[in-house]
DNA sequence: ATGCTTTATTAACATATGTTATCGTCCGCT
DNA sequence: AGCGGACGATAACATATGTTAATAAAGCAT
């Protein structure tokens, strides 16, 4: 699994600066951000709060990403070339978010050298997490991926209800439960 | 899963203006490239041929990825920063790849805004790429990804031995026989 | 306080995969 | 032609997970 956490970078960005472009929102849990197959038109960074990221398969609904405080989320494929998401994005808790539209997205990115080698960084990371995340998958079993998280990423288990977990992990919250119990 | 193989772009090169940058080099089947720990120092194009990418896990070896004709291959996080390579590049069948220095690579790649601009294009696809195939790995069975080999990659099928392709999805190859016996 | 929803545990049964081992075939090499 | 290794199929048994259902505890709203 490695690190599924450690946001991608702190972004110490003075928000104050660019109030006029972003727009805080507070939505309480289960509240649907980006609606699958939906066109993102909003980035998101997580002021208080924490959301997941999932998708529909075959009637149910599987989440296969947590994120907390201070990390950027959104729909990268979606909102950079505006085809349908493939997946949603909904609270978890009472959640705070800046969004930023893809018109002030680019104002305030693309004009700062700084930071557009901080999106590329981002990319890089984005990739390297995935494809680990990936191999995670082929070579551990379920305890196994569940042993990781519990190790790498314990604000997870502490915070998100337990058959999110069960869904990351690849298996159903009744597996996850035999699991924790013989361990 | 979705398209497997898709070589990241086509990517013609003129070879012959870099003659004096690449090396060709042939080898036979089964031979390592780079071995897992070493750090990269070369980056390969394949010209000929057929390489996977592996890991070790416990004694046992894990294929995570197949390339073939006119397909980049490198470690890229290794290639990049110099650390050790999390796996290693192996030839399934005998091979000829263009293998280029880091050093080469800079002085052809670095210098033309043409190919930097695809080497970023390259960074997104492949994010995506292993963000898809991650997300096949939750969704489905062995026997779902199985099919959707079938159908999005079956050159892969075709030309690489049945164990790496169990191993690729991480299952034993007694269990992909049973599943190919019953299909 | 009450009632509803969400969440987690447990049981029972069906099923798929892992493990180990054997066997047969095919291929490449000498 | 002959040999050895690689590869794939199959069997038998152990084990983990999926599915369905019942139950209980905790959280939340009215």
């Amino acid at each position: 699994m490695t690190k599924t956490h450690t946001p991608d970078s702190p972004l110490n960005i003075d928000w104050d600066k660019y109030a006029h472009l972003i727009k805080e929102k507070t939505v309480p849990a289960k509240t649907i951000l980006l609606n699958e197959g939906d066109v993102s038109r909003y980035g998101y960074f997580i002021k208080q709060g924490c959301l997941r990221l999932w998708f529909n398969n075959k009637g149910k609904d599987i989440t296969f990403q947590f994120f907390f405080e201070n990390e950027a989320v959104s729909s990268v494929e979606s909102f950079r070339s505006g085809e349908p998401s493939l997946f949603s994005i909904e609270s978890i808790e009472p959640t705070t978010v800046y969004a930023i539209s893809k018109k002030n997205f680019e104002q305030i990115f693309m004009s700062n050298p700084g930071y557009t080698a901080f999106i590329q960084e981002t990319m890089v990371k984005r990739m390297s997490h995935y494809s680990k995340l990936f191999m995670s998958y082929i070579k551990n079993t379920p305890e196994e991926r569940y042993r990781e998280l519990l190790e790498n990423a314990p604000h997870i288990i502490k915070r998100v209800p337990q058959h999110y977990i069960a869904s990351y992990l690849g298996i159903t919250s009744v597996s996850l439960s035999r699991i924790r119990n013989r361990m």
